[in-house]
DNA sequence: ACGCTTTTTGACCAATTGGTAAATACACGA
DNA sequence: TCGTGTATTTACCAATTGGTCAAAAAGCGT
């Protein structure tokens, strides 16, 4: 019986399952889609290579599976800013968030770096569908504070593309940051708080 | 005869030399170096996979190469930042010279952001030898220029870090951006100088 | 036109890669 | 404990990959 024919899944096939995309996670996000083999997959999660294609039909799907994941997770810090909240406290709880996250979940941040660097081959739809209608309704949040006169005059889009940027480097690219400074967690902290509090004009 | 038997080059070996550096930048920047293949660079450059091999050892050193010939260009808009001068246009001059970098050299950008996000396994030495260095002496610039309070208390290392990662950011997730917005070049500009000189205290 | 070097190519190779097939080992309810 | 579906492995395959080699072609000074 294959697996995916809408019966409810063992323990084992979530246990094996997860094991998988863990596994698959640390090796993609390490040596990007093409780079990563199934055989590193496979060792990293103790299992033979036929026994992960029994999981899933393929390398391409494993990934997909991952990038889907992702997506809801990557899009949740985001989704919480509110429209009702007080706008500078939102914005730099959202970098927060993003910064947070961007320590907690590093394998998932150069997952998600390595795609888009690549064109977005894979992952061009989801962005469409899910990222880009959530980054107009918050653009939109940020341009109405602005109008309202609650933060400076700010341009939104690249406002928060200036959060992504600054946030995401720190887990994207750690391998160059640990070559020039032992790693400062607190200062960075500080820093973003300090700049993006200062251009949403706090005093 | 082989190539590197310090003959002087000659035209034919420049050119060509310079044709497959040119292709193997397009399809390493764009696919990574496990990902990159010698037949794609040897159909890009419009040679044949032997010939290319008559150039270069190898599939590495034609990285290798790139990566040398990068760092150069990639430490020069810094190198540029002069203790000398006023320090809020110093440091505004070096996030414009790194923009329009990202924006004139986004293949090279995107190479860079391959080999950073994969651990820099191949560039990790450049990185200690040439990058460490100069990033220490400019911070060292920017901390006096703080203790002389030409500009706000930033956080040298932080500052820079994101001075690179904002600018490198249009270049190496050009895919997600121009998915969000139509490519709004003056915008990205405008807000990056918005951004740094609030951040150094420029009312 | 000649001879020598540089350049280019076609044929080939061993290793790796994603994936398959069939047989075997295992779990687990009746 | 037996039988049935689940899980795992062993052996294998075709395609791709980085790379080699010897022969052919093209430059080029004389």
């Amino acid at each position: 019986m294959s697996i995916d024919t809408a019966k409810k899944p063992t323990r084992i096939q979530q246990r094996n399952r997860h094991k998988i995309l863990d596994a698959a996670l640390d090796v993609f996000s390490a040596h990007g889609y093409r780079g990563a083999t199934l055989d590193q997959i496979a060792e990293a999660a103790g299992m033979s290579k036929p026994n992960i294609l029994y999981y899933f039909s393929g390398k391409e799907e494993i990934h997909v599976t991952l990038l889907s994941q992702l997506m809801e997770t990557w899009l949740d810090p985001l989704v919480d800013m509110d429209a009702q909240g007080d706008p500078v406290t939102e914005i730099l709880a959202y970098v927060q968030r993003k910064l947070d996250m961007a320590r907690a979940l590093p394998r998932e941040s150069r997952l998600f770096a390595n795609e888009i660097l690549q064109g977005a081959p894979r992952m061009g739809p989801h962005l469409k569908a899910d990222l880009k209608p959530l980054f107009d309704e918050k653009c939109a949040v940020v341009n109405g504070w602005v109008k309202a006169g609650k933060i400076a005059p700010v341009d939104a889009h690249h406002l928060i593309f200036s959060i992504w940027a600054t946030t995401q480097h720190y887990a994207d690219f750690a391998a160059q940051i640990s070559t020039l400074i032992g790693s400062d967690v607190d200062a960075a902290d500080a820093h973003l708080r300090r700049l993006f509090s200062s251009v949403l004009g706090v005093k």
